[in-house]
RNA sequence: GGAGAGGUGGCAGAGCGGUUGAAUGCACCGGUCUUGAAAACCGGCAUGGGUUUAUAGCCCAUCGAGGGUUCGAAUCCCUCCCUCUCCGCCA
């Protein structure tokens, strides 16, 4: 969410912000929803001041014995005047609100300008890319054949875009997850964590997922939803609260599912364990000074890199272009690794990882 | 799920309809004293918002959250959330 005393001091650069997202100038409506919204609050607060003075004052009197009609008269046509007052802001303040909550962050000067991922820019390439004497199959191929990895029972247990992996697939993936949280943790300072895979209306609004993108999660019931990503619960771990600066950075690391109802991307990567409605992921996240985000953006890329190295995978870093850059992000990298099973068996980078200042 | 107890400042803990944003203790910050430290003493010490050149004042809101009663609510009423104790049910 945007925080309007930015809007308010600099509305040139907010306007200019929206515009490199392809969005329409707003800056001269919000700020004036803005001003109006607070002389109504300055006016509603003058009311209530002199309805509290008065309060007291027939305290004192009554204390004393004497008579204050007159007062308490004048209360009642307070009381009566206040309500349309507070409705009034009430509805300003919420569309304020909306707003503020509906515009996506303002992009950082590095983000090239685009349209899709067509336009994105490649930071640089790592690794060499394997060479094979013969066709390679992808992953559906090889895990099938191999027996573990089982996307029909998927579908008969769960349906469209669930797996179910065995043996040594399974295995893997614990591996894997155990490996990069034993590195995070053990060399790059991150504080390993385990959170809650349902969270709240609030939790989810805190970091962007509500009111917007309601349709690609999963409601479990009232007020409880699946997270699509343990960012979710890792960043409002700090939520509502005020950091000791010398605290900083905090840096967490989560093993967790997620999931995610992917409404908008049906057609799109439906092939194998690409797009999954449930996944599991380790999460890296950081809380920084603003000032010292950016450097934390590059050591967190780098961490998150260092996992494919010594995994020996080829692949390339990107810089997410002002379309295809997140709603709630600054700027973002993608890291790419180099998958030779994809399209049909000439190989592809395939987005594996990705890197947000938010 | 049922019964009971409770949620107050960084922590502990009073207040239970009026001038209380909130006693007291601890912690913390500044000062006096001391060669230095401790102790003792003195002073300060919540958050958000509005107004404003202002981190000065002034004002509003906040004692789990949201409603209500009242001229006035931390204090009374209702709903919800959470914690603790006991009981039940279930993996």
């Amino acid at each position: 969410m945007h925080d309007i005393r930015f809007i308010r001091d600099y509305p040139e650069a907010f306007d200019a912000a929206l515009a490199k997202r392809g969005l329409a100038p707003l800056a001269t409506d919000i700020t004036s929803l803005d001003s109006q919204r607070r002389a109504l609050q300055t006016e509603i607060q003058a009311l209530q001041s002199r309805r509290n003075e008065a309060s007291k004052e027939i305290g004192m009197r009554k204390g004393k014995g004497e008579d204050a009609d007159d007062l308490i008269q004048e209360v009642a046509d307070i009381k009566a005047k206040a309500p349309e007052l507070e409705a009034q802001e009430a509805e300003l303040a919420q569309t304020l609100m909306g707003h503020l909550m509906s515009l996506p962050n303002i992009l950082d000067d590095s983000v090239p300008q685009g349209s899709d991922e067509e336009d994105n820019a490649l930071v640089r390439t790592v690794g060499t890319l394997p060479k094979f004497s013969f066709t390679p199959q992808d992953h559906v191929t090889l895990g099938e054949n191999l027996g573990q990895m089982d996307f029909a029972n998927g579908a008969k247990l769960a349906g469209a875009r669930f797996v179910v992996l065995h043996d040594q697939l399974a295995r893997l993936e614990r591996a894997l997850a155990s490996f990069m949280l034993d590195t995070h943790t053990s060399e790059f300072g991150y504080r390993e964590t385990l959170p809650p895979a349902i969270v709240n209306t609030k939790t989810m609004t805190g970091t962007g997922q509500l009111p917007k993108f309601a349709e690609d999660l999963y409601a479990v019931e009232e007020d409880k939803w699946l997270i699509p990503t343990s960012e979710v619960p890792l960043t409002n771990l700090a939520s509502d609260s005020i950091l000791d600066a010398d605290s900083l950075p905090l840096r967490m690391t989560a093993y967790t599912p997620c999931f995610r109802a992917e409404a908008g991307s049906a057609g799109r990567d439906t092939r194998g364990m690409i797009r999954q409605h449930q996944f599991s992921k380790v999460e890296m996240v950081s809380i920084t000074k603003p000032e010292d985000s950016d450097a934390e953006l590059e050591r967190m890329t780098n961490c998150a890199e260092t996992i494919l190295q010594r995994l020996g995978l080829a692949y390339r870093v990107m810089k997410l272009c002002s379309g295809d850059t997140g709603f709630s992000a600054q700027q973002t990298y993608d890291i790419e690794v180099w998958l030779p099973g994809q399209d049909e068996g000439r190989g592809m980078y395939r987005e594996i990882s990705s890197c947000s200042n938010c």
